[in-house]
RNA sequence: GCCUGCUUGGUGGAAUUGGUAGACACAACAGACUUAAAAUCUGUCGAUUUUACGAUCGUGCCGGUUCAACUCCGGCAGCGGGCACCA
């Protein structure tokens, strides 16, 4: 039958399974489409299909890790997510996570890479703890069910792990191995117990982070904190001060390799925080010196990076915890008291900065070493940090912002030692360092940096200085007086001393029958675990009742993942062949301290002999958050998006009891602000691979992804869409098994190839370079247009391509899409060419690299450089060719005419720019 | 304050790294199918202007380089992130 006249051209046509199908190829009905009973419009049933493959895959081993041969380490690649902390459910933060992670897992799996993809768990940490002492579940059994339930919801997901490698940092193997490394950290004198000032909550009897304290006041107890002198565990982390900042430079990314992202190295610059400077020596003035005649000190040490401002120097402010303050204070009553008000304000560092600037006149004085007759006051002051240099600072108010505010404050003078290079005067403070020197004495006409040099080449020659670098990072104190996490496997005797726990008595096990009741650290007053012999003299001792901080286990969980199952805590050979993490991906919050400390340690495992390769993670993907709305009713209390109802007219309201809701801006999911999406109800009404598709869509990966329930519901109908057109496929086409391997072998040229195929070479070869550079939301935009190229043709084009071709093609499609969608791709696959479900995953298509591109572009046509007309030609048409046929085009001579042409610009298989006299 | 990014339709975002701005989606609107709805399919979708063909403007703002600028340079504004008495 045909359409004549003003009808379309239809062909309807039956098929075998009876059902009549409609093919037109005018404009209007460019459509292939088929009438179907509406029984047989069904979507994808996602349900059974999961389960399916995801028995499959469990049955048959599919993630399985390769044992690697020689040759294959060429091939290697260990794809690594940050490993979770298991609070109780996977969030929509994780799922974003492991999706990006098991995208490029599988697809480097399926380009033939050797895989290695684990997951464990962060397991030891303070939220255990709350929920013992809140509803009294032990530790141990709130983690391990924790794990259990999310460990069900990662398998749902479908993601690629190697479960035989699983770990969790609580389990006595893991920890166990832990110790000893701690001990030969030991051994190396990278362990060392330090007395250090903490911020202590005296009503819980224990330290708090400055992250705990809020308003000065613990977060849970609600006391008053205070600053406590405490022993400490620490790890010589400035030890490796100099290669952390160093190999920074070798992580970023380049043109030829993907590496860290430049912010993430940026943030450890700045929290390394190299700076060089000098140690300066401040003599005593003659009339100090009789209240300093017990001193222990003859002289006053100072550190700075500009002494070459030290002719405008007009004070010294030390610590109020500075040895030489703490000696005054003995004698000075009023100077105690202001010490012990220092001590009472908060104390972390962002309340100390808004704190106001004080001082106090110790009546000490110093003489400056450049000009030993002049000679300045020694403060007490709040804002120096006995942590940082020396304790001690010199100020020069004229060139300094926080030294002039005290200058002010105190009447202390004022004096300019740099001027600017093109003005004569500056404008207090000016901190600029480009400038030249005047009041300055030997140094006056000199720049800035040349005082710097001459200044302190004098005073070395002297003796009253050394140079001298100094770094804002400092050791890492690893003890916590905690129950939940690895126990410091230390002895104390009070004979012999500290003493480590012989190797042989590995591991020191965490007590199970532990009171959460009562505050403090349930291992301190547990009834009999301290109590324990010493290891050298056999007399009663006790045990180290700290445990390590929970970043101890991050530090390196990645390398014994590459042989769980070691007697040892490393075993050296698994790890030569899988180290360095190739991809690791996680969030931009552990820029700074996880992957500093996890740098560290491998660091030192490498120099105890454990490793080679000395940067643990090659390339990093630091992905954005996921957001959403919040809600807040009437009353400012959160609501849950799903609580909350759109009425017609758009407003707001609570689905209960339907009154007004404020919509807030889009922020972080989290559990306060109830702005939460359960990635387990979104499985369930979409199925995983709606969500897989979603998360990874639209946004890229390392941006903050804006939530939005409605576009999952597109990639939802976008695997139905693609489910029909399967239906429709294997309706019309059955696909012998030799088919495919006939057309892969056949060689083709342009001519040969139909156009479908080609087009679906040059999307391949687009998502493939998407993928690459791990722009995972183009891929999956290149991939929605290869489909819908498919459904315009697969109907219209059906004699003009034959199975080969089509089984290709649809290959392609596939192939393409399983690392994002693997449990319906597979479906998909087993349902049109391989029955038996003997695939349990699929290779990334082969490119035909020749095919890839149309042998047809379109040349834009400018003139004056604006767009006027675009004309097809074949490719690599000859310049000259290019320049007549866009001159002769109608819309052309329309602009250029009468017009004398300057100049013609061609860009090969792109465009013409015309250029004529303006007039 | 210092250091960093970022700024493109109603929204998320593309643009082969200087060469056709808005790919692919979400939302919206219109139409087809349907008794109706849903689903599906088709179309429209930066602004102004034009009966129409089209034209002009348009990538936070101002200026520059260039035949050609979202892209490069200089200045400014806004938003986000990191660090913050660091001597």
């Amino acid at each position: 039958m045909q359409g004549f006249g003003l009808l379309p051209f239809v062909e309807v046509k039956q098929d075998k399974k009876g059902l009549f199908s409609l093919k037109g190829n005018n404009g209007t009905l460019s459509q292939f489409f088929r009438i179907l009973p509406s029984a047989m419009a069904k979507n994808y049933p996602f349900r059974s299909v999961e389960e399916k493959w995801q028995k499959i895959w469990s049955t048959k081993a599919a993630h399985k890790t390769p044992t690697l041969s020689g040759e294959d380490s060429a091939k290697k690649c260990y794809v690594l997510e940050m490993l979770p902390y298991p609070s109780g459910k996977i969030h929509m933060g994780h799922v974003r996570n492991y999706c990006i992670g098991d995208v490029l897992a599988r697809f480097k799996k399926a380009t033939g890479h050797k895989v290695l993809h684990p997951m464990g768990w962060d397991a030891f940490g303070m939220p255990a703890e709350n929920a013992a002492m809140q509803n009294g579940t032990a530790p141990k059994t709130w983690t391990y069910q924790n794990i259990e339930a999310m460990k069900a919801t990662l398998l749902a997901l479908g993601v690629s792990y190697d479960w035989e490698r699983e770990l969790a940092t609580c389990s006595e193997d893991y920890y166990g191995h832990e110790q000893q490394l701690f001990l030969e950290m030991y051994e190396k004198g990278l362990v060392y117990r330090n007395e250090s000032w903490v911020n202590w909550d005296p009503v819980d009897n224990t330290v708090l982070a400055n992250e705990q304290v809020i308003d000065g006041k613990g977060w849970r107890s609600g006391a008053l904190v205070v600053r406590k002198k405490l022993p400490h565990w620490c790890l010589r982390i400035t030890h490796y001060v100099e290669e952390l900042l160093a190999n920074l430079d070798t992580l970023g990314a380049t043109h030829e390799k993907a590496g860290w992202p430049e912010k993430v190295l940026t943030m450890q610059r700045h929290w390394i925080g190299k700076s060089e400077g000098g140690l300066i020596q401040f003599g005593f003035s003659e009339d100090s010196a009789d209240r300093l005649k017990d001193y222990k000190d003859p002289s006053l040490v100072v550190f700075s990076t500009r002494p070459e401002t030290l002719f405008g120097a007009s004070f010294c402010a030390l610590a109020p915890t500075h040895p030489l303050i703490e000696f005054l204070a003995q004698a000075d009553a009023s100077l105690a008291q202001f010490v012990q008000k220092c001590h009472e304000a908060p104390t972390t560092e962002s309340t100390l900065s808004v704190a106001e600037k004080q001082g106090y006149d110790t009546g000490i004085r110093v003489k400056n070493p450049v000009k030993p007759t002049e000679t300045f006051p020694v403060y007490a002051a709040n804002f120096v940090l006995m942590e940082y240099g020396t304790g001690a600072i010199f100020g020069c108010p004229a060139h300094d912002e926080r030294d002039f505010d005290f200058a002010k404050k105190y009447h202390l003078p004022i004096v300019s030692v740099i001027r600017p290079e093109n003005s004569a005067e500056a404008v207090l403070p000016y901190v600029e360092t480009n400038g030249i020197m005047e009041n300055s004495e030997f140094l006056t006409g000199l720049t800035v940096l040349e005082a710097r040099k001459n200044v302190l080449d004098a005073l070395e020659k002297k003796g009253d200085a050394l140079r001298k670098t100094t770094y804002r990072l400092r050791d890492w104190s690893v003890s916590r007086q905690r129950y939940w996490g690895c126990p410091i496997p230390m002895i104390h005797c009070p004979k012999c001393g500290t003493q480590p726990v012989p190797k042989a008595d590995l591991p020191v096990l965490l007590p199970e029958d532990v009171d959460f009741q009562k505050s403090g650290n349930p291992l301190d007053h547990h009834p009999t675990w301290k109590n324990v012999t010493c290891p050298q003299c056999g007399g009663e001792a006790h045990r180290e009742t700290d445990t390590l901080d929970t970043f101890f286990e991050s530090s390196w969980y990645f390398l014994r993942y590459c042989c769980p199952k070691a007697t040892t805590p490393l075993d050296r050979d698994a790890v030569a062949q899988w180290m360095p993490v190739d991809l690791y991906i996680g969030g931009v919050e552990h820029a700074v301290l996880h992957l500093l400390y996890a740098r560290f340690f491998n660091m030192v495992l490498c120099d105890l002999g454990y490793l080679e390769a000395r940067e643990p993670f090659s390339v990093l993907l630091s992905q954005g958050m996921v957001c959403h709305t919040s809600f807040q009713d009437e009353k400012g209390q959160w609501v849950y998006p799903d609580d909350v109802e759109s009425l017609a007219n758009g407003r707001l309201v609570k689905k209960a009891d339907q009154t007004p809701i404020r919509a807030m801006r889009a922020e972080k999911m989290s559990k306060s602000k109830k702005n939460i999406i359960d990635p387990e109800r979104m499985m369930d009404t979409y199925g995983v691979d709606a969500l897989r598709i979603f998360i990874m869509s639209d946004t890229p990966y390392e941006k903050d992804f804006d939530w939005n329930t409605d576009a999952l519901e597109g990639s939802w109908r976008y695997l139905n869409k693609m489910w029909r057109l399967c239906e429709g496929v294997r309706d019309d086409y059955t696909f012998s098994e030799d088919l495919l391997a006939f057309s892969l072998k056949k060689t083709l040229t342009q001519e040969e190839a139909p156009l479908l195929l080609k087009t679906a070479h040059r999307y391949l070869k687009k998502i493939t370079q998407a993928l690459d550079q791990f722009a995972f939301h183009k891929a999956l935009a290149f991939h929605r247009e290869l489909t819908r190229e498919i459904e315009n043709n697969v109907g219209k084009e059906a004699h003009a391509c034959d199975e080969a071709f089509l089984a290709e093609i649809l290959h392609i499609w596939c192939e393409a899409l399983a690392p994002f969608a693997p449990h319906f791709a597979l479906e998909v696959y087993a349902t049109l060419f391989e029955p038996k479900d003997a695939c349990v995953e699929l290779k990334w298509p082969v490119l035909r690299e020749d095919l890839a591109y149309s042998e047809t572009v379109t040349i834009a046509v400018q003139v004056n450089g604006k767009l006027r007309e675009t004309f097809e030609i074949e490719r690599d048409a000859e310049d000259a060719v290019l320049q007549t046929e866009g001159l002769k085009l109608e819309k052309i001579q329309k602009f250029i005419q009468g017009k004398k042409i300057k100049k013609i610009f061609i860009v090969r298989n792109k465009l013409l720019n015309i250029v004529v006299e303006d007039r």
